[in-house]
DNA sequence: ATTTATTTTTAGATTTGTCTAAATTTATTT
DNA sequence: AAATAAATTTAGACAAATCTAAAAATAAAT
C-alpha cells in the first residue's frame, strides 16, 4: 500500500504510543505529533477508510493487523537508517533521529533489504530498540550492561546510554562501536574495570563506569 | 534556504535541462516533469519570488546564482546516493535513479558531508556524471574507456556502459566495482584483452569487449 | 500585414493536510 | 441527576501543488 508521508507519520506514532502507554487517545496523539486534535480526527477517518485502523467516533481507535504491519515497515526503515548513520557514518546519537525521520519515508523494499544486508542484519538500533525483520518480526533480545556480561562470553554492542562527547571520544579511541563483537577477558573487582577484546582490535581495559554505560546482547 | 520537495524538483530539472539544451521553455519543462504548462508558470512565479531565478512573463526564465547553488546541492545529494547504492549496496544501475530521486530531498548537510567522506569523496557517479563537492564545484575529469588507459597508470573505475546482468556478473566475479583502483599491466594486441590489477585482488585478464565498456578516470 | 498557429499565462476548481472556533459527546463533580 | 469540565468531532477556512479550459501574447505563414 502506498502511503503519504503524513499517513506514515500518524501510523508510526500510533504504534509507538500503543507500545508505551495503555490507551492512546486523540489528545495524546495530537500532543505527540504537535498538531491539533481536529487534524487527528481527520486522519483517523482517512486511515479507517483505508482499513488500517479500527475507529469508532468518541470511542477510541487502534491499529488493526494491516496497520500494524505498515507501522513495522516504517519502524524497520527508521531503525535501520539510524543504525547506518551511527555505525557507518559515525554520527552521534542525538542527531540521527531527525534524519532517520526523513529517510524512513523512502519505501523501496529492495533498498531496505539491501541496506539490512549491508549492515549485517542488526537486531537493535543505537537507542537500544529492536529492529523488525523483513517480515515484521521483532527479536526479543534482552540487553545487558557490559559489566553484567559473563567472562569470555562473546556479545554484540547494541547501545550506549551516556552519549557525552567524552564518552564518544573514548569509545572511538578503543574502536568500540554499535555492532562491535566484544568479549570480557577479566574483571578487576577493585574498581570494576574490565579487560576486554573487540574483534580485530588489540585487548584493552575500560573503566567500571564505561562498562556500566555500554550495552550488549548475546549472540 | 528551506525548499519543498516540489521546488527542489523544479530547480533540479531546470538546471539539468539548461546543461543539455540551449533554451529551456515552459513547454519543454512541463514535458520533462510530466506536468502541465500552467503548473510550470505557477512555480516560476514562486521561484522568482524566492529569488532563485530570473523570469519575465512570456520572455523566458533562467536560474540565477542562488538558484544554481541550490541545484548543485540537490544534484550533489542525488549523485552521492546513487554512488552509495551501487558501490555499497550493490544495486544495479537502472534501479538507483528512482531511489536517489527520493533520497536527494533529505537535506541535512552534515549527513551528506559524512556520506561523501564515507564513500571517500567520489568524483563521478555510476552514470558517469560528476559529483559536485561541498562548495558546489564540479571536477572536470575526462573519463576514458579502460582500453585507452596507458599501461601501469593507476585509475579509478567510474562507470560501466553496458549494464547487462551478464556484465554485472562478470564484474562481480573479478571484484571490479565503482570506485575500484585499477591498473593495466599488459595489453594483448591479438584480441585486445588486458591483464589488470584491482587493488587488493589478484591479477586477472579481461576481454577487449569488457575493456571497452568499463570507464575510468585518472587519479 | 493579416491570419493562423503556437506558446504562455490567467482564472477557477480540486486534493491533501492543516488550522480555529463552535458544537457535540462523554466524563466528572457536587 | 443536573451542572460543569474535558475530550472529541464538525464546520468552514487556508496554503501548496496540481489540473482544465479560456484568454492573452508571441511566432509563423500566407
Amino acid at each position: 500500500m502506498k502511503l503519504s508521508e503524513s499517513e506514515e507519520n500518524y501510523i508510526k506514532s500510533i504504534y509507538n504510543l500503543q507500545e508505551k502507554t495503555e490507551k492512546v487517545n486523540t489528545n495524546s496523539l495530537a500532543n505527540f505529533l504537535n498538531t491539533s486534535a481536529a487534524s487527528i480526527t481527520d486522519m483517523l477517518k482517512k486511515l479507517k477508510s483505508k482499513k488500517l485502523l479500527e475507529y469508532k467516533k468518541y470511542y477510541g481507535f487502534r491499529l488493526n493487523e494491516a496497520g500494524n504491519k505498515e507501522a513495522l515497515k516504517i519502524i524497520r526503515r527508521h531503525r535501520l537508517w539510524e543504525y547506518f548513520l551511527v555505525a557507518k557514518l559515525g554520527m552521534e546519537w542525538e542527531k540521527v533521529h531527525d534524519i532517520a525521520e526523513e529517510l524512513e519515508h523512502v519505501s523501496s523494499s529492495e533498498l531496505i533489504n539491501k541496506l539490512d544486508n549491508y549492515l549485517e542484519n542488526p537486531k537493535i538500533d543505537p537507542h537500544g530498540d529492536p529492529i523488525p525483520d523483513e517480515k515484521g518480526k521483532i527479536a526479543v533480545l534482552k540487553q545487558k550492561a557490559l559489566k553484567d556480561l559473563p567472562i569470555k562470553q562473546s556479545a554484540t554492542v547494541s547501545s550506549v546510554s551516556n552519549q557525552t562527547p567524552e564518552m564518544m571520544e573514548m569509545l572511538n579511541h578503543y574502536g568500540i562501536g554499535i555492532g562491535s563483537q566484544i568479549k570480557v577477558l577479566k574483571a578487576f573487582e577493585f574498581d570494576g574495570s574490565l579487560q576486554i577484546k573487540i574483534a580485530k582490535k588489540p585487548e584493552c581495559i575500560i573503566s567500571g563506569m564505561a562498562a556500566q554505560n555500554i550495552f550488549v546482547y548475546d549472540n
